[in-house]
RNA sequence: GCGCCCGUAGCUCAAUUGGAUAGAGCGUUAGCCUCCGGAGCUAAAGGUUACAGGUUCGAUUCCUGUCGGGCGCACCA
């Protein structure tokens, strides 16, 4: 990998020149300049290390790139450029090889053992377990998936899990709505309880229920829970076969009801009880002049138990158990990521919906009351999705049960699409998600573009197959040693020339360091915006190319370089969960 | 009132964690099919990065303030 070859050659810089050692290699920055005249990689190291070093940088500059150990297998040279930039510039070698490199590491090219197998666990949806999946879940859905397949491909041991709050008055609430359908269903009055569920799943699970049974629970003293039991199961079991369908996976479904069965729930409170941080009290005076109602319903409370979240950065101490005895959500919460520690995870990432960003500073603080390391939990917010339809937003209620769902854009504008085009966008900021471009299958829809790419490539080499050309490749080829020469391919068996055929290598070079920039900023969005690039580099080589012709040698090397851009797009849109198909055809839509 | 996300081309969004001349797509305009998939390619036009300060070799990025948009501020989950 080129990224650790710099680092290492880097740190052998810094060594002999007296410039630095471990402390300032922590400080390395290396990118992939967006524009190529600054070279293939550069670094600023030698700007940030000008001042301790009280030389002008660019004297910095000079001597590391003096001391850089030189590899003329990867590096042609290595210049100081602009205040103080290091360039370095890939060898012919190199760039001449890629492509049989590329085709024979074949779907593990891209990847690295960066990160030595560190056990991380992406909790993501985890919506509620009352109603279908929203859009909102549909976009976690595919940023969660894909942030997954990013850490395994990047050395992680990464694993989804979906927490399904099972326990609590939601589902509880959602089991009074299916008895009251349910009730109405068989001819009996019984109104939907205030603030119940009013969505047409609600009937559909109250319509499927076996009459005489459902008879019985209406009249039994406690029956509800019979109706919020097989509602549940039927919400669940609708929820993880959207998911699957969507290619989202997740390793365990973890039920809040666990922990409470468990007990992990008051062992949880044990443990922060032995710490000190829970204390029994009254709710503390809120400014009466916000909340003059709340006088009166404060009168008779009996004391809550309280966290002491507010010493590790909460704006307040949270209540922990009710007056009434029953804990809040925040409790088995906790409990829930203790137990994600105690599993033996060393990293929690937790996708929540934007409505939950004023939480995370409470569960910070309570997994610091809980003594977990403080950067054990990591979350990121899920932004809204604004729908959009002839250029107006579409409206959705969700108290009226009418919003868009995940199975409604699958059927929509299918799963890959969808999935492109959550992905197209940074998870941090609101989205517009166009149906009606969405739904489009020409060259308006971006989602086709990097597809249509790998299907063209795929064409192309069932052409060449056709006259009896197959790309060029050496006859026998080392595995998995890695290094530039790994393949065995002899320089002189590709032949490249044109600048498109360079440009092409090239962005196909920088597809390892994407992926591990991507995963380490968490950042999925970077995936989809380097294969647009990618397919756009392709079609430009392709069009001033020509691949298949009466050079042989030519053809072959082209055709191999065509080759490696496809297991590249490939491996692209295997990380984003969209497919990569071999043909598309044309919708009349398309020729029309 | 407090907190979080955001404000970049007509529209939707990028900008490699502070880097070099702020880039794509759509839309607009002008071109390119005797030939491997035209769902493609080439080019043009389009910007005081909301505004005002600050930090430094360097700011769309970090800090402060103002304006504007969205979302949160429960003994709900």
């Amino acid at each position: 990998m080129v990224w650790k070859a710099l680092t290492d050659g880097l740190a052998e810089a810094l060594k002999v020149t007296g410039l630095g050692g471990e402390e300032e290699l922590r400080r390395l920055e290396l990118a992939i300049p967006r524009d190529s005249a600054h070279g293939d990689w550069t670094t600023n190291l030698s700007l940030l290390l000008a001042k301790q070093a009280k030389r002008p940088p660019r004297a910095v500059a000079e001597a590391l790139a003096a001391a850089f150990p030189p590899d003329p297998e990867r590096f042609a040279s290595v210049e100081v450029a602009g205040p103080g930039f290091l360039n370095f510039r890939y060898s012919q070698t190199f760039l001449s090889e890629l492509p049989a490199r590329v085709v024979a590491e074949g779907e593990r090219f891209g990847g690295s053992d960066q990160a030595h197998g560190t056990n991380v666990l992406v909790e993501y949806v985890s919506a509620n377990p009352t109603g279908p999946l929203n859009i909102v879940s549909a976009r976690a859905a595919a940023v969660g998936a894909t942030l997954v397949r990013l850490l395994k491909a990047t050395g992680h041991e990464a694993a989804g899990e979906f927490y399904v709050n099972d326990a609590g008055n939601q589902v509880d609430l959602l089991g009074e709505s299916v008895a009251a359908r349910f009730a109405q269903r068989v001819g009996l009055e019984r109104a939907l309880p205030e603030n119940g569920y009013q969505g047409s799943y609600v009937q559909e699970i109250a319509a499927a229920l076996p009459e005489r049974e459902g008879r019985a629970a209406l009249d039994a003293p406690g029956g509800t829970a019979w109706f919020r039991d097989r509602a549940l199961e039927r919400m669940l079991a609708s929820q993880q076969r959207d998911l699957s369908d969507y290619g989202a996976e997740f390793a365990r479904w973890y039920r809040e009801s666990e922990l409470h069965r468990s007990g992990a729930v008051d062992s949880t409170l044990e443990v922060l009880a032995g710490r000190d941080m829970v204390y029994r009290a009254l709710r503390p005076e809120i400014a009466s002049k916000d909340r003059p109602a709340d006088e009166e319903e404060r009168e008779g409370l009996e004391e809550a138990t309280f966290l002491r979240t507010g010493r590790f950065g909460d704006d307040q101490d949270r209540v922990v158990v009710k007056s009434n005895g029953a804990p809040t959500y925040l409790l088995p919460d906790i409990a829930y990521h203790r137990d994600k520690r105690a599993r033996g995870f060393r990293h929690a990432i937790d996708l929540w919906g934007p409505d939950h960003h004023g939480y995370v500073p409470r569960m910070k603080a309570a997994l610091l009351a809980l003594g977990l390391e403080p950067d054990f939990l990591e979350v990121l917010i899920v932004q809204q999705v604004n729908l959009l339809a002839n250029g107006q937003p579409v409206k959705m209620s969700k108290r009226a049960g009418e919003f868009v769902t995940l199975r409604d854009l699958m059927d929509d504008v299918g799963a890959d699409c969808a999935k492109f085009f959550f992905l197209m966008r940074s998870t941090s900021a609101h989205l517009d998600f166009d149906l009606d471009l969405a739904r489009r299958q020409n060259d308006e829809n971006p989602a086709y573009y990097v597809q249509y790419a790998h299907a063209r490539i795929a064409s192309v080499l069932r052409f060449a197959a056709e006259k009896g050309l197959t790309p060029a490749r050496a006859p026998a080829m080392a595995q998995g040693t890695g290094g530039p020469s790994a393949t065995g391919i002899a320089p002189a068996e590709t032949k490249y020339e044109a600048s498109e055929e360079f440009a092409l290598i090239r962005k196909l070079a920088a597809f390892p360091e994407v992926v591990r920039g991507a995963a380490a900023a968490r950042e999925p969005h970077r995936i989809p915006g380097y294969l647009v690039e990618t397919a756009a580099e392709f079609h430009r080589f392709y069009h001033a190319c020509r691949v298949v012709s009466d050079d042989v040698a030519r053809s072959r090397s082209r055709l191999l370089l065509a080759d490696a851009t496809r297991v590249v797009l490939g491996n692209g849109l295997a990380l984003m969960g969209v497919s990569a198909p071999e043909r598309m055809e044309r919708s009349a839509e398309a020729i029309a």
